[in-house]
Formats: structure tokens, sequence, C-alpha cells
RNA sequence: GCCCAGGUAGCUCAGUUGGUAGAGCAAGGGACUGAAAAUCCCUGUGUCGGCGGUUCAAUUCCGUCCCUGGGCA
């Protein structure tokens, strides 16, 4: 409990490789917290390596909720993320702790935090019947369909994405309702939360080493076994789990088909892309308090205030 | 030493039948409403290896030198 009667929920946030699972695990720690992984990755069971999972260690030593919960295999979402970790900071609140979300999937701490419009669900067989029809008709003529039922999104979706024009025509036809007449508001979910954001932000040369030493450590951290082990349970490489960077890359080098030195340099190159979006995904949040990465930790408790049982 | 093939953007290369050049990747910036580590948008001046020659004009043709790879000695 804070000042102000709500229950704090301290949210961390930044980009890949910026030490915020540190800052989390340590806060938790000291005032007897559970983390909320805000990961889209680390969801799936037996992606440990490249995912960036937490040690054995410290999932036993603090309440880990959002990770391994789904199979390879399954198709996750941004809706089952929020909803799942919603409850998880819902119990942890009512245990009495302090809940602490980690993460660096904006999208995915935006539905989290704010929600998603009401309705509308991801269909899969409507999904792939639009993408077979896409397929045979191409993007131009998808986009076009879309401009005709909804200007709005069309203008504001350009005509290459086709992942978003099939989007808006999923939603349209599950709905059927133009989906630039959703409702963009947030949903107060959090506001019965005294939320404390804060940002790590590194130094871009700092980060892009870390990147280096990290995907270099994985690499030699048993990543290659990992992935052996998805592809010989019949994981398909091109199920959403295996999109996540590194393991296309690591498969292909276990085929033989690049060297280590070649996936390793892919590899540090698309997480180095992956820390510039989310950089720019969480800049727009002006909630966020930004710290260096060595500060982070005292500016948490900082901005918690004193714990329980220590106030004057 | 000789013979071939190359030397063009950070990297891999394309190209100009002579009018000073463009793709992919990388890098940087941005978007993001149920796939999000996904998907997509924007940003390209570089002695076109050096030096000479021919020409109104050379990165493009000629000569020469240097460098790299391969072959022959």
């Amino acid at each position: 409990m804070t000042p102000d009667g709500r229950p704090a929920l301290l949210v961390v946030v930044g980009p890949t490789g910026s030490g915020k699972s540190d800052v989390a695990h340590e806060v938790a720690l000291a005032r007897r917290g559970e983390v909320v992984s805000a990961d889209a990755f680390a969801v799936y069971r037996g992606m440990d390596v490249g995912t960036a999972k937490p040690t054995e260690t410290r999932m036993r030593e603090v309440r880990y909720h959002l990770v391994d919960v789904a199979e390879p295999e399954e198709p996750f979402s941004a809706g089952r993320f929020a909803a799942e970790a919603r409850q998880a900071i819902e119990e942890i609140c009512e245990r009495g702790s302090l809940p602490i979300v980690c993460g660096g999937s904006g999208f995915y701490l935006a539905a989290l935090l704010d929600g998603l419009p009401p309705g509308s669900l991801r269909d899969d067989p409507i999904r792939s019947a639009l993408a077979g029809w896409a397929g045979r008709v191409g993007g131009a003529t998808a986009h076009r369909m879309l401009a005709l039922n909804d200007p709005a999104s069309a203008s504001r979706i350009p005509e290459e994405n086709l992942k978003y024009t099939l989007r808006a025509l999923e939603i349209l036809l599950l709905t059927g309702a133009p989906p630039s007449r959703r409702v963009l508001a947030s949903d107060g979910w959090s506001r019965r939360f005294r939320v404390i954001s804060l940002g790590l932000r590194p130094e871009a040369t700092q980060l892009s080493v870390r990147i280096e030493d990290r995907v270099r450590w994985m690499m030699s951290s048993g990543w290659d076994i990992e992935v052996r082990r998805l592809l010989d349970r019949g994981l398909s490489s091109d199920s959403n789990s295996f999109q996540a960077i590194g393991y296309q890359e690591v498969a292909e080098w276990i085929l033989g088909r690049i060297s280590k030195a070649e996936a390793e340099a892919r590899i540090v190159s698309a997480t180095r892309a992956l820390a510039k979006r989310q950089k720019t995904w969480l800049s727009r949040d002006r909630q966020i308090h930004w710290v260096a990465p060595g500060q982070a930790s005292a500016a948490a408790f900082a901005l918690l205030g004193e714990p329980e049982g220590m106030e004057k």
C-alpha cells in the first residue's frame, strides 16, 4: 500500500540488454515482490537461452509470472498476455506482495496497462483464409478492399504492410464495423494502482557492447542444443515462436548453411535493430522515469518509498 | 616472373554502347490497437584503386603502376 491507498505497481522497461531483469529481481528480493514478465517470447516453454529467461536460481528466489505459459507451437497474442498478466498482478496484490512488471515488448505493455479495444479477438480460420486469399490476389488488391470498406484505416496503413492490412480486414469481418472506429481509450484498469514506470536508458555504445556480449554468451551457452531440441520435436520454422530473433539464424548454423560467426553477426544486428524499435516505442510514454542502468535500483527504491514497517 | 579475373557506398555487388552512379544488407530516424523479438515507412556525394593519355567530356576507351584472388612457373 502507498500513501494514497492504492497498491504500487512497479513497471521496469528498457531495450534488450539494458539490464532491466537485474533491477526487477533485485527490487523483488528487497521488497517482497513478484515479477510479471512482459516479454512476447519468454512465454514459450523450451525457449530459454535465446529469450534470456531468468535462471533457475532466480526463479527459486522470486516468483515469476507469464514465463513458460505456452507451448512453442501455440499462437500467442497480446490479448491473452494482458488478461493473464492482469490476473497475476491482482493475485500478487491479494497476497500483499509488490507486483513488478518487467519487459521490453511495448505493445504487450500497452495492452496490459491500457487494455485493448473490446470485441474482435484474433480468429485463426478467418486469418488463414485472408492470408490465402491475399496470396492469390496480391497485397495491392487486399489493400484496395480495405480502402473500399474503411478508407481511414487504409490511408493509415501502407499498402506494403500486408500484415496490418489483413488484420484490419479480419476485424472488419469479425465485428462488421470499420477498425478505425474502434475505441482507443484506456479501459482504466491500471488506475487502481499507483503505477511507477522506470525506464533504463543505457548510453548507446554501452548498449551496443552489451548486446554483442550477450549474443556471444548465448551462442556458447547451449542455444544450439535448445534449437536442435525444438526442431527435433517438429516445431515448424514458421510458427510464431520461431520468429524470435536468433532462432532462424541458429537453425541455419546447426544445419551447416552458415558459419557460427555469420549467425552471430546477424543476430547482433537484429538485436540492435530491436533495441532501436523498443526505444522508439517507449519514448512515446511520458510517464516513464528515465535513468541510467547503474542508478535504476536506487531510483526504484526512491520512487517506491520506504518499505512497510520501516516508516519513521 | 608470366597468364587470367577483379578493384564502384561500412559490406556484397550491379551499371554507365563515354555526359561524374544504384540495389540488397548494414547504419540512422519513424510508425505501431489481439502475429509485436513481428510487420511496415523514410534517409544513399561515393577522389567508381593511383597516375598519365585520347576526348568538348573518362568511373566507362588506351597505357602504366599498385593491391586482391586464381592458374602456370
